[in-house]
DNA sequence: CGGAAACGGAACGTACCGTGTCGTGTCGTT
DNA sequence: AACGACACGACACGGTACGTTCCGTTTCCG
């Protein structure tokens, strides 16, 4: 089933109503338990009107997740790299420390793996995007001197977000404050030595 | 359900025969088309008898894969901890390049955020104790004065392997030799590095 | 105003779940 | 050596969610 037959004649009312239950859904049951039944259900919709416009559950939550991301967790510039990537990766760990967010954007990493198609969407949309942009945040503090020109900006962006998504999916408890400092501290101290 | 009823009674043959064909389903299949009717009928064996002993095909799995992990990535001391790190984490990598182990692993995370047990038994079991290992063989590179006596050293271990569970699921491309090695030389350094 | 298309509702067959039952075989116990 | 307990394979069961289809209604474009 492809996604969308792309029409002007689509109900915003319906769609705002699915998005909707199906974060509700996460929240009350966990993701484990939404079905589209479900959210057909409990959106007042026909289970038809959700495969017309999306090709699995999957798909759902993550426009759902993705519209509520958008400005959780921007990229400042007050001057202060390690200032701003503290502040940065602290947004990060507290969405995904409340729900639905947490584990609607699990269970979206838990159907990547047998779904190509929901895989490439959420590199596309949401992770490619936030990468580049942190790298943008990078470069300006390589232009103002805080960071050497040679610095691999995007290893550090994964230093960064590597240890988030190891603690989430492995469902450690998530870092404070003052972790994430530390390891902020110790990415930009990698960028900043000399090899050995 | 409790998993075991604690039994000397119980069939080696038919344990075999069910890890064997969880993980074979899985290359052929993937994870997520892997079922405990389609395990019970590959094995010759009976639902009943998987379900007397696992709770879960993730359990099944997480058994398959632990099983066969244990001597795939072990921590070696050459004495130079750069060389061993990368070592370790280029065996971890591979692993998980290679089916079954990749895909098998990717479906045991994704069923942790609605398994509270499944999730228990991998920190438990996995997770923790090699973790632990990480942290031996860094300690003894701190021994022999090649990281400083107050190094963070638990956050060292997320730095590595943060990484390599990002790319994992999110299924960007695995990392290779080199990008292994310059990720470890960043580790080493920021623990070197003195503050900023 | 006419028709195309999205809509809600209901029903369908299929797949897999987790459990129950039954007769068989095998292994500890005495 | 005989018993008895228990794991085993097999089969059947009700239940849930899947993804699809049909129908009659509503909505909006031209």
């Amino acid at each position: 089933m492809i996604t969308p037959p792309s029409s002007v004649r689509r109900s915003e009312r319906s769609r705002r109503a699915i998005l909707r239950s199906a974060l509700d859904l996460c929240t009350e049951r966990g993701y484990g338990h939404v079905t589209i039944e479900a959210i057909a259900a409990d959106a007042g919709v026909s289970k038809k009107t959700i495969y017309r416009w999306w090709p699995s559950k999957g798909a759902v939550l993550l426009e759902a997740f993705t519209d509520a991301l958008i400005d959780a967790t921007p990229f400042v510039d007050t001057g202060d790299i390690g200032a701003d990537l503290r502040s940065h990766v602290a947004g990060a760990v507290k969405l995904l420390s409340v729900p639905p967010f947490g584990p609607a954007y699990a269970g979206i990493l838990s159907e990547l793996h047998h779904d190509d198609r929901l895989a490439q969407q959420l590199r596309e949309q949401l992770v490619d995007p936030r990468v580049e942009e942190a790298i943008g945040r990078l470069r300006s503090a390589q232009d103002q001197g805080q960071i050497p020109p040679g610095a691999d900006l995007p290893l550090a962006v994964e230093m960064l977000y590597g240890p988030v998504y190891y603690r989430h999916v492995l469902r450690k408890p998530v870092q404070d404050e003052e972790t994430i400092a530390t390891l902020v501290d110790h990415v930009l101290r990698s960028l900043r030595a000399p090899g050995y």
